[in-house]
DNA sequence: AGGGCTGTTTCCGTCAGGCGGAAACATGGG
DNA sequence: CCCATGTTTCCGCCTGACGGAAACAGCCCT
């Protein structure tokens, strides 16, 4: 298990001693251990004898309901949105205090940002972080508001009284406009989706544009918000409710 | 192991009792694997208390590079085909004798597929199946013709030996027009990605549209073929080779 | 209320199979 | 040719996984 946890973004394929260099394991238990994942599956082995994860990993991954269900749902939505507009849509929920980006839609035009599906953020540092953290239970709120916030860049919201006024304005609005937060060279949109029109908050859906003002993200406001609207009702619908 | 093993595309979620079954684990033992997988975050439990896929395996299976860096590269590739035909655009890769999908992009208006991100086919059952046959090593090939050839509709080839002439042929044109061979309804086009122009084949490339005729199909064929060969260039690239 | 039923959780003594040190093996560069 | 680095195999020890059993928790039906 430790040997799976040590494959990451950053590391996406190793040989046997960085795995058991990585894991602490010693090299012969490391050795049993990746020699059983492959045999399933999980594991797959390249030309250059490095390990990498496998199909199987990943068709076991497509039955995760955060990941795919809720991605199948929003899926053409997103992809409608994304014709009317042309820029990076994406899709992310929340675990404990992080954010995890389930989709993103994104062709040759949009801006290159730095995220992918699977990436983690504190709840704190993006657009649709805040809006997830500020309908997340309380006990979430605080611990991200107790720790001290990142400065990303020198317009991110560092002070908590501020930040927790901008969660009240989220719940109110239903949106965020977060300007140049994480990064100086973005501006995103953001709001929840819900299971069902009055639903708990399941997960957020965002635009991000080129900073080249809040104004033009205001824009994209409606189209946005429709989308989310839309995911909500068929959640709602497929989780019976409403 | 087993436990993951036994979540499914038709068992997203189950008890711990429908666990144990399944895997043939003692109710208790299976308890504690549970534990431990959710304590990792490979599982999660909902409301109704029912196991499902968490979001960490999500996480770990999104650095596969045969699915999430081959669907890194092709995403944008799609997205530009999907908007020039608003048709089915589907991307999948070989894992021994079967098909997995690992990519799909299809907005409000495309036919409802019964395919999956995740899902598995025997390799002869689809276009896009046969074109990852037709650049298959040898054994891969014989193991498949070897079988009997499952007719799913009417249309099917099931001979092997015009299902050979076939794979020939793909090794020709570099494409190929799969008319109604697993679903009365439809057809599709599919073709080769590489890596880089003269490299092994990666993955294959599709367009299913619905069953209007093969005359449609080879419309598409020509803008399929072209993004392939982007995917194919830039999977060169990124591997260095070329 | 009571009892039966289904599913979950805890407990604990046993012992199989995981563990890891060490040595053999493989590769490749100086 | 030798040494460095990484991989694979071997095997004896011992621990922590195993699973039977019992307690616990709901739920439905009478």
């Amino acid at each position: 298990m430790a040997v799976l946890a040590s494959f990451g973004r950053d590391r996406p394929s190793q040989n046997l001693s960085q795995i058991a260099h990585r894991t602490g394991l010693p090299i012969s238990t490391a050795h049993r251990v990746v020699g059983e994942l492959a045999e399933w599956g999980a594991l797959e082995r390249g030309d250059d004898g490095t390990w990498y994860v496998g199909l199987r990993l990943w068709e076991i991954a497509s039955v995760c309901p955060r990941g795919q269900i809720l991605r199948d749902v929003a899926r053409p939505y997103m992809q409608d949105l994304y014709e009317g507009t042309h820029e990076n849509i994406q899709l992310a929920v929340r675990e404990g205090t992080e954010l995890v980006f389930v989709e993103r839609i994104a062709g040759h035009r949009s801006v290159d940002l730095m995220t992918n599906v699977g990436d983690r953020f504190p709840l704190a540092a993006t657009g649709m972080g805040r809006v997830l953290l500020a309908h997340a239970p309380a006990d979430i709120q605080d611990a991200v508001l107790g720790e001290p916030l990142h400065a990303y860049t020198s317009h991110t919201v560092t002070d908590p009284r501020t930040l927790r006024a901008q969660l009240t304005r989220i719940r109110r609005d239903h949106y965020l406009v977060s300007d140049r937060q994480l990064s100086e060279t973005t501006v995103a949109v953001a709001t929840p989706v819900r299971i069902g029109t009055t639903g708990p908050v399941h997960a957020a859906l965002g635009i991000v544009v080129t900073a080249r003002g809040v104004a033009a993200a205001r824009t994209l406001r409606d189209p946005l918000m429709r989308a989310a609207q839309g995911i909500s009702v068929e959640l709602g619908r497929r989780a019976g409710v409403d």
